[in-house]
DNA sequence: TGTAAATTTGACCAAATGGTTAAACCAAAT
DNA sequence: ATTTGGTTTAACCATTTGGTCAAATTTACA
């Protein structure tokens, strides 16, 4: 974002091969698994060019947590902030938009979860600096819209933060245990699960309306 | 179970020790980012008797996640195999349990995902020597059941391969991304967090079966 | 008690790894 | 052409790390 290089674009620019290398290796290897001799490699420079441009592995890998954290979180925003919809269509809308955004970056659910759980510390920092997760507490927003739609008798009494909870788990957790799901019940077929997931989307929808909807 | 020392029992037992130091660091730092000279220490012993015991650190790895895949899936053929049951009171009973017992084990979920997905090659393994995991496939005796239910009217059509991955995942995700959802919604409010959890045996169970059930 | 086998340890090693440095390179301005 | 600034590299370093080994210690048992 803030960080323009004096160099004329070249076909790629320096620090976008780093971060594009960095990101695939820390995805796929963690923190403590990613050599940063790999990701030089992957990048096509030398090891102490990463150097050179973030002077440690840590400070290299906050950034690429960061970009990745920024994908997984802020589409949950959007579900809260637009106004104009229905709790139904809010849901709906998130489902089928974030299934779609995650399978396009299959490993960032993973990532993610697994580092913030081998170092919670990270999203203290990152809370800190970052508007948008702050501006989820604008969740307030979406719990008022439920307990207005209670009233209405549009959809039952229902607590807020476990539907939130169940709506995105719905979404993440098929393609966070991917490997378990389809290895045990899809006997690894690759092709299987990726359909499973697409026809999923539909399926959860219905199955959170159908959930609390009110009779 | 199968590796009974000749040793009269001590207070407690070497292997004991270090199958528990190894759990513990492996889980919380990952393969990548144990030290094994953090386990030597924590179980109270030198490092070269860690390598006499699991000659590497692989082999000490793979014992350890045998175990934490063990209390992971198991449980799940419970629900899949006691046939007495109704789908209704199957997705209470296991709900209660499973997040029952993933609470006394709040490291397994996450250590076992993350893990998977840096090496899916681990379940091959796994699912070869283990006969546990095989027997999921009678699964399909689930999937009889439901169907059979569907037809007497009790529950609406449904995939029962979904349902399966809708139940255990809203059982996992809130204990898997705790980091996240527990910084975010609850103010990093451990205390607050743990009671969520408590309350939400009920919730869930009762989601499930609300989306679930014939009208 | 004596001895063979199993267990435990301290010292050590080679490889890997994150990081540094001084020199080379290169584009642009003078 | 020379200087100046950022950029890139090869060579190097200190530390960490998984793993080994021979010696010491304990245990089993004849």
């Amino acid at each position: 974002m803030d960080n323009l290089k004096t160099k004329t674009d070249q076909p790629v620019d320096t620090e976008t091969k780093i971060l594009d290398a960095a990101k695939e290796v820390f995805q796929k290897k963690g923190l403590a698994g990613a050599r940063m001799q790999e990701i030089a490699d992957l990048a096509g420079i030398n090891k102490a060019l990463l150097h050179y441009y973030y002077r440690t592995k840590d400070k290299l890998f906050e950034k690429v947590f960061e970009i990745a954290f920024s994908v997984f979180v802020p589409r949950i925003k959007e579900v809260v902030l637009s106004t104009d919809k229905s709790v139904f269509e809010k849901i709906e809308f998130f489902v089928e938009n974030y299934i779609n955004l995650l399978s396009k970056h299959p490993f960032i659910p993973g990532f993610v979860i697994s580092e913030l759980n081998r170092n919670p510390q990270i999203l203290v920092e990152i809370i800190e600096k970052n508007v948008q997760v702050r501006e989820l507490n604008l969740f307030e927003n979406f719990n008022n819209q439920i307990q207005e739609e209670v009233k209405r008798c549009v959809i039952r009494p229902i607590d807020a933060r476990n539907l939130m909870v169940n709506v995105v788990g719905l979404c993440i957790f098929p393609i966070v245990a991917r490997p378990i799901i389809q290895g045990i019940i899809f006997n690894n077929d690759k092709k299987a699960y990726d359909e499973f997931l697409t026809q999923r989307k539909q399926f959860v929808t219905e199955f959170i309306i159908n959930s609390i909807k009110a009779k």
